[in-house]
DNA sequence: AAGAGTATGTGATAAATTTCACGTACTCAA
DNA sequence: TTGAGTACGTGAAATTTATCACATACTCTT
């Protein structure tokens, strides 16, 4: 399925864990997409592609929607990462506690600066990169952040793709060369701001 | 014109940075497809959109379209950002050098928690986030980026809009509400990493 | 000066994505 | 039990986005 299908999914996800929060037995796509943005049609065609979650003239069952997209995206698995690169950027994401409340835990850190390396940093020892193939199999690592500088992030990549991983959230600034076979997600900051900034820019002229 | 398209933008400049910084004087829509990944005419179609920028035969001037893609995403401008959220993101964003690179710069931070406010970071002291209206006009910025817990963020927001910003960057893992002429780019990294959850469990299925 | 080679810009086409609009199925009240 | 109201699921249409393929235009060599 489209990966724009997929991320939608994930918003859907949250939408529910607020309405659940809140009580709600049960939602329609008319009010997904009220709370989303995203239109109704939308929503109920994005769920339809992957089975019959609702019921006609009723709507969607907020406990019974919520499993089953958690199923889909995987979310319960207990996913195990990898964290590459402790410098700023890799601390935070080290500190931030998003992750454990959605089932995804950082396992490992690693870093090629010799005087991060054995520093602990939330209760994890900051390993060398010439660690990482061993230790992924030895803690059972299947997906990688990678937070290193944006010059270093491709020979990481090729050493994470060494050890078997086959999915990689990409804070580098730097498009990454991997078979097609592995998954890359790229969080680009530069993109994002360029973006606004282009948007100014139009909103100036026009 | 598209986001996407716009987006794909930045990264051509990107790579256009890095032509220039080995020599290069001339490069061609097949060697920007190689490098970034997008197909030729996909590159050129993009390019079209804003004009003629290349010679037919030779290729575009690296230089030259570097010049024109800063002047079409408004690189150029200096814009002036302000951070609202000092916790571990907001420090990591703070501490950041890549938005100085980009031409961006961030020239104060806000926080609602009276403990953080004060604190210098990063050359900056923490302002509350009541201050924000005053300080936006004051120091002219244009920008904000929005670094503060799920809960806090919708009001942080209005705030930003009551104080006449018009582009944000918001890292904070929820849904805002904002008139249309306003744009946000979200960072969402429970939609990353469960985009790649996804894709690792259909690996697994198949 | 001519021919071979290169590479843009763009109509036309294809593919992907979104929206429309309605048949179907369920609930509830009277 | 019937009728009004609700809301899903989905073919069909519309829209958006990407790709193809080639006329055009430039360079370089001989």
């Amino acid at each position: 399925m489209a990966q724009t299908t997929v991320r939608r999914l994930s918003t859907y996800l949250r939408t529910l864990g607020l309405e659940a929060a809140s009580g709600t037995q049960s939602i329609s796509s008319a009010r997904i997409s009220a709370v989303t943005g995203f239109t109704a049609a939308q929503v109920r065609r994005d769920l339809a592609n992957f089975g019959h979650f609702g019921r006609r003239g009723v709507g969607y069952s907020v406990d019974g929607l919520q499993k089953n997209l958690r199923a889909i995206l995987g979310v319960d698995v207990g996913w195990r990462l990898a964290l590459l690169g402790v410098g700023n950027l890799g601390k935070a994401l080290l500190a931030y506690r998003g992750f454990d409340q959605m089932g995804f835990k950082i396992v490992a850190a690693f870093d090629n600066d010799h005087r991060k390396v054995g520093a602990t940093l939330s209760g994890l020892t900051v390993e060398p990169v010439s660690e990482v193939a061993r230790r992924v199999s030895e803690l059972d690592i299947q997906l990688a952040i990678l937070a290193t500088p944006a010059e270093a992030a491709q020979e990481v990549l090729d050493n994470l793709l060494a050890a078997g991983i086959r999915a990689v959230l990409n804070f580098a600034p730097r498009r990454l060369q991997a078979p097609a076979e592995v998954e890359i997600s790229n969080v680009d900051l530069a993109i994002e701001v360029e973006y606004l900034s282009y948007s100014l820019t139009r909103r100036r002229l026009s």
